[in-house]
DNA sequence: TATTATTTTGTAATGATTATCAATTACAGA
DNA sequence: TCTGTAATTGATAATCATTACAAAATAATA
């Protein structure tokens, strides 16, 4: 944790920007609710309960300058809102993510899945391809059980 | 082009769903930009101008209506607002996306890349795939040239 | 034709995000 | 340490895409 925060600090650094107790308040919560995927509304009021002064707007930006740090990648689900997600300790590539169309519940890939794909479009679509999204909609593990279980087919 | 318009109509109707003057206006606009990426916005633009009576609460009930059907996909490339794009005749699964960073152009693939990748998914994840959602962010190929001419690195 | 359900329109309301600006804080030089 | 300057913050207003609403129009039904 402490070990991470410390490389976003000089990530920060590097770019001449400053680790504030704001900033630091807001990245420690991105860190604890790594498993979510939360909404600016979200970050701020789990930094609320830290560090009760801090404004929604510095929230705001704060996120916008770890997305463009590439700390954070900014999702967006469908739902009106834009979600952060911390990239994966080292990793190259945004995550993957299985959204369940039934229950709502977000898995997450973190395995690349898609070198292979990646060759081909570099090869057949001449794109240099340097990020990417992917998102699975479907039937979660959970719900196909109580589909079998119950009979709902919905 | 009216050859897919009847298909539409006819999935509406399945639906007990009508295709009015403003509806059917509004799928041309579609068709005719089958290319392009369109706000509701955008499209409630283009549709005016065939029929200027048309109200843009009603473009946005019907691009919502469409989504539904599944006959549009409603995608987000990360500006402020959706983006409403015409799911390929026939196609299964929504096409994928080629977003350059430098141009801000998008290209299309129409080839459906992740037949493997989702058998991974189904069998390692347990996770029911129904769609997908692929975008590649990344160099395009006439910004590439312009980097190896000009040297701009950026 | 009378009745009812569907659809549309213009507009108001909502809600997430951004812009603004005065106040605070950090920093570099004297 | 003091001083001027740049960076950052917080409160709040503004923006803007989308949704909600209610009255009018249109279509379907009896
Ligand atoms: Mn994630
Ligand atoms: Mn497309
Ligand atoms: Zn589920
Ligand atoms: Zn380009």
């Amino acid at each position: 944790m402490e070990h991470r925060l410390e490389r976003i600090k000089k990530q920060l650094h590097s770019q001449s920007y400053k680790l504030t107790p704001q900033r630091e308040a807001t990245v420690r919560v991105l860190l604890e609710n790594e498993a979510d995927h939360l909404s600016a509304e979200d970050v701020y009021l789990l930094v609320k309960e830290k560090a009760p002064e801090i404004g929604l707007a510095t929230v705001y930006r704060t996120l916008e300058l770890l997305s463009e740090l590439k700390v954070v990648d900014k999702i967006n689900f469908g739902d009106g809102v834009s979600r952060y997600d911390l990239r994966k300790e080292g990793a190259e590539h945004f995550h993957h993510h299985l959204v369940c169309t039934e229950c709502g519940a977000v898995e997450e890939i973190e395995e690349d899945l898609l070198g292979e794909v990646e060759k081909i479009v570099e090869k057949d679509w001449k794109f240099q391809v340097k990020d990417h999204r992917l998102t699975f909609h479907g039937i979660c593990k959970v719900c196909q059980e109580i589909t079998v279980k119950t009979g709902t087919s919905k």
